[in-house]
RNA sequence: GGGCGGUUAGCUCAGCGGCAGAGCAUCUCGCUUACAUCGAGAGGGUCGUGGGUUCGAAUCCUACACCGCCCACCA
């Protein structure tokens, strides 16, 4: 056998994926019968809108590595993969690539945008899955699933219906978080702070001066709040009193909050519930003190028809004008220019988030949340790590209820239409269905609704991804609720919490035992990757030049869950030499067991047996260094063993005996199985050489593949 | 404002009560028929700071400093 000196990780790594699909094992179905008891996880889908990055790499790897190891445990192990319609996000990469085209959306009709979005996406869901198969992914495409697939919408649909008729759906006019750029609004978690300086205006009130950043706002104020316990305002409190404004005189209610606080600017505010949150709120406990909310921006930004002179202006210019007028007028006492606040932005576009009424689709979180924290609380799900529990728990503590409703065209229609005839502006009647169009109104029995157009929020059916993926009921049956959920710690509130709450909710079980939480792939700098500071690591490229197998064990050594972890070119070249070593051992041995007979089982002296021995104890910790989810220290102790153990002192040790008549045989058995199991340990992390070695070796009762081999312990 | 994590060799990080560790990088020597994508060897650390517990502290407690992250309605 010629065997060439390096090991060529980009002639091998194609072949060896085809062969692992053509034994089917992917397929649990399709296993061994003595895999037996059920090992699950689920895929976190990729967005069907781009290529693949180092972050799905990690865990792509982690994943493989989990399911690889269950799999040779005897495990019937399933790795559903699938990929993500992602709504809003790919509507956004979609409209900015019509954009380079000259084109716009709103250049064509809803559906030939949908039409266009999908081809879009089930092209780039092809490329994406090409990619998960050079990073070695053992995932079972037979059950490769897409977030628009028929049954995946179906099943969304089904839970809407099933909320709606448990009332835990309602449609309300809310203050909610409208990005004016993208124009739709969002949930709280799609909204970033951030610090920035802003003036804060010093308004004369009457009697009062009220501070504030924001003085345009300033039409749609309806009431000026002071907190129950200040001494100073006592004497306004309960009264109207009468004020100028920039309209004119307004009589204006004094009220007490708690919400205010005295140390703020003057300790008394205006209170605008059309237009930020405290004072929604505050409105929600004064409804009887207060007129109705006043609205004074739209949702494009512009001012409105009760700004008089200022309408049709957009904010930041009309902020500009109020000032100038309010000094005009001698309304405005000073100015702080030193002020710094946080200020709400879009997560997506960095601009800023109008908060503004508007009617939305929200669920009543709270009766799906308390379920979800006993979950975690009583251990039946295991977070790791587990001080991630805490922060869980924190969220779904303090959670709020939650709009699922988007203004977008790309994604899954909400199942709602409005009757025509009984719906008023204040009492909309709607019909809810489980997708199909309703015949008629149930209340006048007439046939004139009208779809409600929004689609839900992309974690809405995300979070059924669990139970929707594995509907057909033995699928259900063996693998829900699934193994593990292993995914990033940047999602646990978008994604896993969902999960938690609407399998909970759907199911009434668990969707899954243990959260995997790793975190985000950083460069020598720890700075986050992106494509403006062109510090990308693109694992395809670095694949074809160093090899999957190093790419995956430089993503797997020194990560922890729940910390970042730091890559570099340097690193990954360290372990593509790593993996030439394997193989230089492989043909180490080879060169030295030319007349090597598996099977014949030759006399081993003690030392023989004792190097056994020492294999099989390094091997248990291995294993339960795996068993804890601790892959980073299962990866460097394979590599320190197989490296600095057996390759520099054990095979060392041994070439003298090799060329000794009467000990060479039992040596050869020796390093021959220690060497079998060094493949098997290492083959979860880098499983393209390993196989390609193992193919090769001279082994009685060799599998098809290394993959179903019997894990050493 | 609340919470979490971190601070150990030049870099990335283990170790978490008993003689300071690994990988990468650096330096020296070596192309010896497995491998120069290699081998043999070397240098390099008051374990963030102060206090405490202990026979013994990088490790436990406590205060502080700095870095990072998350949550939060401060207008």
């Amino acid at each position: 056998m010629k065997i060439p000196k390096a090991y060529d990780p980009n002639k091998k790594e194609g072949k060896i994926y085809k062969l692992w699909e053509k034994t089917g094992y992917f397929n649990p179905d399709n296993l061994p019968e003595n895999h037996k008891d059920p090992f699950s996880i689920l895929m976190p889908p990729p967005n069907a809108n781009g290529s693949l990055h180092i972050g799905h790499s990690l865990f792509i790897t982690l994943q493989d590595i989990m399911t690889r190891y269950n799999r040779m445990k005897g495990k019937k192990a399933l790795w559903l993969p699938g990929a993500d319609h992602a709504g809003f996000e790919t509507q956004i990469v979609f409209e900015q690539k019509l954009e380079k085209e000259g084109k716009s959306r709103l250049d064509m009709e809803r559906e030939e945008f949908y039409e266009k979005v999908w081809d879009y996406t089930q092209k780039n869901r092809e490329v994406v899955k090409d990619q998960i198969k050079k990073m070695g992914a053992s995932c079972d495409w037979s059950r490769d699933t897409f977030t628009l697939d028929e049954k995946i919408v179906e099943t969304t649909h089904n839970t809407f219906k099933k909320m709606a008729d448990e009332g835990l759906i309602y449609r309300k006019k809310r203050l909610v978080n409208y990005c004016t750029n993208h124009q739709t609004a969002f949930s709280d978690l799609e909204v970033e702070h951030v610090r920035r300086k802003t003036p804060l205006y010093y308004i004369k009130y009457g009697p009062f001066i009220l501070a504030t950043t924001r003085p345009e706002t300033k039409f749609g104020d309806t009431a000026i709040a002071v907190h129950p316990e200040d001494r100073k305002y006592r004497k306004y409190v309960g009264k109207e009193i009468r004020i100028k404004t920039l309209l004119g005189e307004k009589k204006i209610k004094v009220i007490q909050d708690e919400a205010v606080d005295r140390e703020f600017g003057t300790g008394a505010i205006k209170v605008t519930p059309a237009h930020s949150e405290v004072d929604y709120e505050i409105w929600q406990r004064h409804k009887d003190e207060m007129p109705d909310p006043i609205e004074a921006i739209d949702k494009d930004g512009k001012m409105t028809d009760v700004t008089g002179p200022y309408a049709g202006m957009s904010v930041e210019k009309a902020r500009k004008k109020v000032v100038q007028d309010l000094k005009k007028k001698d309304l405005l006492q000073r100015i702080d220019e030193e002020y710094e606040h946080n200020l709400s932005v879009c997560y997506k576009c960095g601009k800023k988030i109008e908060p503004i009424l508007m009617k939305q689709w929200f669920i009543d979180i709270k009766p799906l949340a308390e379920p979800a924290i006993e979950a975690v609380k009583s251990g039946k799900i295991k977070i790791i790590p587990d001080n991630y529990k805490k922060v869980y728990l924190h969220w779904m503590e303090n959670i709020k209820d939650w709009n699922i409703s988007r203004q977008n065209w790309w994604g899954i229609e909400i199942p709602a239409w409005k009757c025509q005839n009984c719906s008023t502006e204040d009492d909309e009647k709607w019909v809810i269905t489980a997708g199909k169009k309703p015949k008629k109104c149930p209340q006048c029995e007439e046939n004139n609704l009208e779809r409600d157009g929004d689609v839900f929020d992309t974690w809405f059916s995300s979070g059924q991804w669990p139970f929707a993926t594995l509907l057909n009921e033995s699928d259900l049956e063996q693998y829900y609720p699934t193994s593990v959920m292993e995914t990033a710690y940047d999602i646990l509130f978008f994604w896993v919490a969902r999960m938690i709450m609407l399998s909970l909710y759907k199911t009434e079980k668990i969707p899954f035992k243990t959260v995997y939480l790793h975190g985000l792939v950083r460069d020598e700098n720890r700075d986050k990757m992106s494509k403006s500071k062109g510090n990308v690591i693109n694992p395809i490229e670095i694949a074809e030049e160093y090899g999957t197998d190093a790419l995956r064990m430089s993503l797997i050594v020194g990560n922890l869950p729940g910390k970042d972890v730091v890559i570099s070119e340097n690193e990954i070249k360290g372990y593509r030499n790593y993996v030439n070593k394997i193989w230089n051992m492989f043909r180490f041995l080879m060169f030295r067991c030319e007349d090597y007979e598996p099977g014949k089982n030759p006399k081993l002296s003690n030392k023989d047996k004792k190097l056994i021995d020492e294999f099989n104890e390094k091997a248990e910790e291995v294993t339960s260094h795996i068993e804890n989810f601790e892959f980073s220290h299962a990866a460097e102790k394979i590599y320190h063993y197989s490296w600095h153990r057996f390759a520099d002192e054990i095979i060392e040790e041994s070439k003298p005996i090799l060329d000794d008549k009467n000990k060479k045989a039992g040596r050869q058995e020796v390093l021959i199985t220690i060497f079998t199991g060094i493949l098997k340990l290492a083959h979860p992390f880098i499983p393209f050489v390993t196989e390609e070695i193992y193919q090769k070796m001279p082994l009685e009762d060799k599998k098809e593949t290394l993959m179903i081999e019997e894990w050493p312990i």
